[in-house]
DNA sequence: CGAAAAAATGAATACGTAACCATTCAAAGG
DNA sequence: CCTTTGAATGGTTACGTATTCATTTTTTCG
């Protein structure tokens, strides 16, 4: 491997010169900046990052904890920042989250010194939070946030879930089925709640067996639909918690011989990008903001990067219904 | 930042028993040993694995250049290809190819010293190509190959474009269009010559009006499927180069109309996850291989970063028809 | 022309770790 | 109890860069 001392024999100069032309090339007179410059083509040298962010203690890369790519929510959010980041000069290692065994993925974290992490996976109430804290890096929540005070984007959740009961409602929908994520996250928590005070302000029961906790995987969702469309009072309406998991409820219905809407409604929130392609026509709940929630995070995270702050930046972003095919009136 | 060095002088022993406790447990006395893992815990250190590239000249960090998400068959992949790298200890940094701009991921690619790079983004003809090898990292390219050689998987693309033209003309089909990507890749060159020859071969011209080339974005799809709409003679099948297309044109066609397999067939390849859903069904073309392309690439990828080979592993898995529900006889 | 100021360059060091070589320590054998 | 052997530990250096401080070269101007 060419380093910068070779580089500097071949040009006749010291490493530090070297170095200069790279960092500061206005200190270096113009006769020996070309010699150098050559030098570093004809050897076809590259700085060793490596060797730079130990001395700058930088390594210009973020860490991004992603949930998983099948939900179309996740594979926008990781598009935005990977490019936002790039455009800063930064690059980007990316993470899943693995439910369960996330401690290894936070152990080659602590290891690899990025200058930032933001990351969309996390419980409400999470021991990885304070081993994140200890990490000294500055990190962001996108759509989640833990219990703990800290930096994080997420959309108005628990209006979300309302809007979402009261356009139900609205159509005349009593037996509204509710499909979900974990209690224990926070996206999940704010839009059930927020789905199930609408229901009990206008007097209706959310009927357990028609909340169902899924782990988000469409092998899990099937399943779990399998079971609901089994009962002898079906609904009328499902109310999913994500896009991605409307998505697959459609999969099923449709698949059974179900016709959306005309035998039942459907709705999901996010408004990721499919949603809005005509094989779903999704009807779904969104921000009211052209940015993607991941950039948006990650915004925020390259704001505290450069000048750290000791108040929390913390956006919520409001929401509003896009009406689109797959809800209708009973 | 707290150092072995800190680590050392807390548990009164050096620097080197401190790394020797980490690399090689066996070879310092259980006592000294249980003094420097207490240490290391109320100090909470984390070796810094910056310095610790630079001493083994490694990373543990792949770099993936992919195509873009909204094609499943890259999120498909991307997840794969992390997933695997994972189990193997390694992080991966992921870029997005950027027709046109590519130079500054690669200039970021080789200062940033990753084991080995993995890529889906390069044309036929490539000027990054000779760049790449003289980076001295090994690579691999997986649904994509240059002319000149290098390891790469891909699927047979030529028997692909056979396979897909020989079904729809089986079908009854002789107006056939083709919606694919820019020639100068491989995978679409090949995909497209495999078409034509069969189209040739039973004695069928393939229309240049009918020959659609676009950059794969969901923006130009919609354009230039517009225009072909337009035509005076409208074909009875389109076959898309990529599933991804596919779902593009089937957004398309039924925003405007258009019963899929009724009043026109649409046929992919690629058989990405999302073409099995039921709001698509999509008939498509893909690997008799259960394993995902990207993940037999990393596989490779491992294969040639542990033992370097002078052979070119070169992979190209066979395909099959799956008849699914948007080709139907005319 | 000569002194002072400014510009250009070089030598030495630090960053945090692994590895090599040297040294100390403990155990075993006579 | 002393010697030999092997185990355990420490000192030093290298990795490739940026930075600080010192030194040399060039420029400026009286």
């Amino acid at each position: 491997m060419v380093s910068s001392k070779d580089v500097a024999k071949f040009a006749g100069v010291s490493q530090t010169t070297v170095s200069r032309v790279l960092n500061a090339p206005e200190t270096v007179k113009e006769k020996t900046r070309q010699r150098v410059l050559d030098a570093i083509e004809t050897l076809n040298y590259h700085p060793n990052a490596i060797a730079r962010s130990l001395v700058s203690n930088s390594t210009r890369s973020i860490a991004l904890v992603s949930g998983p790519l099948h939900n179309p929510f996740f594979a926008d959010s990781v598009t935005a920042i990977i490019q936002f980041a790039r455009l800063q000069g930064y690059q980007v290692t990316v993470h899943f989250e693995d439910l369960g065994s996330n401690e290894s993925v936070f152990e080659s974290l602590a290891k690899s010194k990025v200058d930032g992490m933001i990351l969309s996976s996390i419980y409400l109430e999470d021991p990885i939070f304070s081993k994140l804290s200890r990490f000294g890096v500055p990190f962001v929540f996108f759509n989640r946030k833990p219990v703990e005070p800290s930096h994080f984007v997420e959309i108005d959740n628990v209006h979300a879930g309302r809007l979402g009961a009261r356009h139900l409602l609205d159509l005349g929908h009593r037996h509204i089925a509710w499909v979900g994520g974990p209690q224990t996250m926070s996206t999940f928590a704010g839009r059930y709640a927020g789905f199930r005070e609408v229901m009990n302000e206008n007097g209706y029961v959310t009927k357990p067996s028609w909340t169902v906790v899924t782990d988000t995987s469409p092998q899990h969702i099937h399943k779990q639909m399998i079971r609901l469309l089994k009962e002898k009072e079906k609904p009328t309406a499902i109310f999913a918690a994500t896009d991605s998991i409307a998505i697959y409820v459609l999969d099923v219905l449709k698949s059974m011989g179900y016709r959306v809407p005309e035998d039942i409604s459907v709705l999901g929130i996010d408004n990721v990008t499919w949603s809005g392609h005509s094989s779903f026509n999704l009807t779904t709940i969104g921000a009211t903001y052209p940015k993607n929630l991941g950039q948006v995070g990650v915004e925020i995270l390259f704001s505290i990067m450069e000048s750290p702050s000791e108040k929390w930046i913390q956006k919520t972003i409001p929401v509003h219904l896009i009406p689109r095919g797959t809800t209708a009136s009973i």
